[in-house]
DNA sequence: TGCCAGGCCCTCTTTAGGGCCTT
C-alpha cells in the first residue's frame, strides 16, 4: 500500500492554472514538480501547457505566464502523459492539495491516465505543526521557515521546489521535536487530519510506541 | 466591473456562516 512508503521518497507538485475550477472549464497552463529520494531533491519537471484558449490579463499578470509562452506549447494531454511517467507511482505532496489534486485528476481524465499515488498537504499539516505562523500561505511558510527560495513565486517549478523545502523542515521538525525516524506517508497524512490541539499528544504516543521495550531484569 | 469553486476549519456552531488557501 502506497501509504505505508516512507515520507521521505515523495513527488512534490504545483499547477499554475487559468483559473481556479476545472469543473468551471480551467485548464492548467504550467506543471512543475520535484521529485524527492530519501529526502534529498533528485529531479525536476516542468513543462508549460497550452490550454486552447486565451489566458486572462489577471492570470497573466498573478504567473507571468502569458498568451505568447504557452502558444507553442504541447496539448495538456501530451505533458499529462509525460508527467505521469515522472511521478510512477510515488506519492504526492502539495501546498493546498486538494486543488492541485482537482487539476490532475480532470487533467489525467482527458489525457487517459492513471496514476496510483494518494496526495499529502502542506497546508493542512502547517496549520498544525506551524500554528504560530502569521498565516499559511506558502509565501509566509517559506518566510517563517527560513526556507530557500530564489524569490520567484507563482511559477509551478520554484512553488513545487519551495512546497519541497517545507515538506522536509516539517519531516525534520518531527524528528528533532519527537525523535520518530522512519516516518511515513501515512504518518504524515494522519497528523494533517487530527484536530491542531490533538497533534502533539499524537505524535508523543508515536514516539513512545516506536522506542524498544527495556529488557526486564526480573 | 465584478464575480466564478471547493475542502477545511473555527465559532458568535452543528437545522450556519464565513475566512483561509489555491489560480
Amino acid at each position: 500500500m502506497l501509504n505505508n512508503k516512507n515520507a521521505n521518497t515523495v513527488v512534490v507538485l504545483d499547477f499554475e492554472t487559468t483559473g481556479l475550477s476545472p469543473n468551471m472549464g480551467d485548464r492548467g497552463i504550467e506543471i512543475g514538480a520535484v521529485l524527492i529520494e530519501n529526502g534529498k531533491i533528485t529531479d525536476r519537471f516542468q513543462k508549460l501547457m497550452n490550454p486552447n484558449f486565451r489566458i486572462n490579463s489577471f492570470i497573466e499578470d498573478y504567473t507571468g505566464i502569458t498568451n505568447a509562452m504557452v502558444k507553442n506549447a504541447d496539448s495538456c494531454s501530451k505533458v499529462m502523459k509525460e508527467f505521469a511517467q515522472f511521478i510512477e507511482n510515488h506519492n504526492l505532496v502539495a501546498h493546498n492539495a486538494s486543488f492541485d489534486k482537482k487539476f490532475l485528476d480532470s487533467e489525467f481524465k482527458c489525457a487517459r491516465v492513471k496514476y496510483a499515488g494518494t496526495f499529502a498537504c502542506t497546508m493542512l499539516l502547517a496549520r498544525r505543526l506551524y500554528p504560530l505562523s502569521y498565516n499559511h500561505k506558502l509565501g509566509t511558510l517559506v518566510e517563517y521557515k527560513n526556507l530557500p527560495t530564489e524569490g520567484v513565486f507563482h511559477r509551478a517549478l520554484a512553488d513545487a521546489e519551495m512546497t519541497a523545502h517545507l515538506w522536509l523542515a516539517m519531516l525534520e521538525d518531527i524528528r528533532n521535536d519527537f525523535e520518530i525516524d522512519n516516518i511515513s506517508f501515512s504518518l504524515m497524512k494522519t497528523i494533517s487530519r487530527k484536530k491542531a490541539s490533538d497533534v502533539s499528544a499524537y505524535l508523543e504516543k508515536q514516539k513512545a510506541k516506536r522506542q524498544p521495550r527495556k529488557q526486564s531484569n526480573i
